[in-house]
DNA sequence: ATAAAAATCCGTACTGGTACGGATATTTGA
DNA sequence: TCAAATATCCGTACCAGTACGGATTTTTAT
């Protein structure tokens, strides 16, 4: 084997980020940047040609951005590990880059320790999530909180909450009658002040209030 | 004023717990604990008795669980801080807890300077969350992707897509169409292959998939 | 006790979408 | 280059739900 460093390869459509990133991990012994792109295009041909350890990538690139880089690095390369480095303006993007399979999000204010730390941990197959980063999850968590707020203002009463539940089962007002010992025309006077109730007029509506509120998973 | 103290009402269903803490809280000069409880009753009326600033609870408790707990205070006194110190089984009920409105999660076996940092910064407005429940959070966001994998087996076609979006903003075919610049007919052939693909046959079933693969939020 | 809220029930005309069973044109990938 | 996938378009009968405008009984909270 030529070498046990880490291989890295490094993605970023500003020169200047690339170079000065370049040069800070060459000081490292066990790291080596075997390639270097600037656009997600290139990232992905860099990836797979020098059969990468890490990726670090931007969000912001031309061509191909983080996400689709990301989701193409899934398919084709899964075990290769993507760490994610942007100013904080991009980390409006940090849930959808999880869900599509990154192990790392790290802001450019970070310290030089704070990332060769987090390269060794990603490589050791952990994660790498930087402190500003988890309190923003944290934060949009929270509010989806506001969203719930909803349904106790609304005020539906539990014969309402269990149509919507068989509503959402795709039970029609036939079968919810049956299910219930209720008037067809019953059910179809409950569906009228939900939808009074939540200010929805078609079930399309209705079905997302419920999925935001959470009375339907 | 008598103090400038920063008042701590502790609730654990354990005693030794309690004691415990607040022998340890004691040595600190601007921490005062004004009451305690073991059980989240108890606990709601210490809190309110004493004015307290901060409430360090546990998530399993009789009578009152700390998410019921948490939600009577948000009720009746929003400006306390809720700190849960649990042991790591209890992680589980991190999002909710979040949701309710805690500003702080802590695992008992963290280090007395870590939760003595956490109350000082819960009183500073701040939020403190344990290192390993953020992984935990992570790692559950990114369990959320297996949800997708769902939309690219599927393989909808990004004219499908287009127009999943389009009934999920309450349209209907005709002004599906119209929008497009399509026959109202082929909007109907799509919305076919779409439950066709998506194996469903309802919009409610369609609805579900789209909110289940974010193809609607 | 009693008023308000919730739950129950109905007729009739109308609208949006489905079922069924097609056809043709355009893109795209191997 | 050429087959497969995608996008486009149509007729007709039918069904589920809506709009509109009610009425009566039961439950709940004060």
């Amino acid at each position: 084997m030529k070498s046990n460093k880490i291989k890295i390869v490094l993605a970023d459509d500003h020169r200047m980020m690339i170079d000065g990133l370049r040069s800070m991990l060459s000081d490292e012994k066990d790291l080596e940047v075997v390639g270097v792109a600037y656009n997600g295009k290139e990232a992905l041909e860099a990836v797979l040609k020098h059969n990468a350890d890490v990726l670090i990538t931007d969000y912001n690139m031309p061509e191909m951005n983080g996400l689709e880089l990301t989701e193409a690095l899934q398919k084709v390369k899964p075990d290769v590990k993507i760490l994610v480095l942007t100013m904080y303006g991009d980390i409006t993007h940090i849930e959808e880059m999880l869900q599509a399979g990154i192990s790392g999000y790290i802001l450019k204010n970070t310290g030089n320790d704070e990332l060769i730390n987090a390269i060794h941990k990603l490589h050791n197959g952990g994660t790498y999530y930087d402190d500003e980063v988890a309190q923003e999850i944290f934060r949009s968590l929270k509010d989806n909180s506001i969203k719930k707020q909803n349904v106790e203002k609304v005020n539906l009463t539990d014969r309402e909450k269990e149509i919507i539940q068989l509503i959402s089962q795709e039970h029609n007002n036939a079968m919810i009658g049956d299910m219930l010992s209720i008037s067809e025309r019953t059910v179809e006077s409950h569906r009228k002040n939900i939808y009074r109730k939540t200010n929805t007029n078609t079930i399309i509506g209705l079905l997302k209030f419920a999925f935001a509120n959470g009375l339907v998973k």
